[in-house]
DNA sequence: ATAGTTGCAAAATATTTGCATTTAT
DNA sequence: ATAAATGCAAATATTTTGCAACTAT
């Protein structure tokens, strides 16, 4: 996402654009798939750009009710998020083990919730679907 | 869940049967949707019983593993447990404007979920389905 | 008798907040 | 000029843990 176009919508917000902002958008974007606050903070600071912890919440939050991010799950290890500007749709299954994080979509399930939702008269205009359990890795290690 | 069940349950994990986990397994079954340890610990203490906080995520966590009751989700207020034993699964349609919560079942979903988890080495053991949108009565009004 | 469990208080972890300083507009 | 954002350190909130005392088996 470009520069102006974020100016834009903090701008809508009657907020401001400052450069850490701008470098902790970058690094949101830059993950392909999910992140969490502190392992974005620590590669902002390995990178040598500057912005403290505290900027880092406050902007995720800030990302978050633009739209850009939504947040996937909190695990033990932390608050999980994922870019949703420029991505499509998909579900999560989550191991309670480990916290890993497993991406998956599935067009069949996409058509029998739409059916479901047309028998109760419901307008569905979004979902969420998260399966817990346990990783092929962990189910190992439990026997 | 009567005493003796419950022993046996604690007894096949090499655990005791006490007093503290008695009280804390009769309250976390009395709730028929959702709760968390805090909201559990100070009704125990309200009741006069007696369970420390530290024994009350212990003996959730023990719950957990026998399947008594599982794991919904994290939120900023703690976690989120529902009860498993004795109770049928169902999932969640959301409308947006009024805040109604209309509960469904679809055996079809069920099974399409199995496979999607086969295929990918994933022991579900859980899921949480939740549609967002407008109900019936909701999407009239928006005309 | 002994191995597991409890309660307490301290520690660990993740996140939020107050405030003085800096910065975008 | 001024209203918003920053960084820091302290505060919060939830959960975990070490340990001495207690208790189920």
């Amino acid at each position: 996402m470009d520069k102006d176009i974020f100016t834009k919508l903090l701008r809508e917000r009657g907020q401001r654009f400052t450069k850490e902002r701008f470098v902790i958008l970058q690094k949101a974007l830059s993950y392909d798939g999910h992140f969490d606050p502190e392992t974005l903070y620590l590669q902002i600071r390995k990178t040598g750009s500057k912005a403290s912890r505290a900027s880092v919440y406050r902007t995720l939050s800030v990302l978050r009710e633009c739209g850009v991010i939504q947040q996937v799950a909190k695990t033990e290890h932390g608050t999980v998020y994922e870019r949703t500007y420029g991505h499509r749709h998909h579900d999560h299954m989550l191991c309670v083990q480990c916290g890993d994080i497993l991406e998956f979509y599935s067009e069949e399930l996409e058509k029998i919730q739409e059916n479901i939702c047309k028998k109760q008269g419901f307008q569905g205009s979004s979902h969420t679907l998260e399966i817990r359990g346990y990783c092929k890795k962990c189910r190992k290690k439990k026997k």
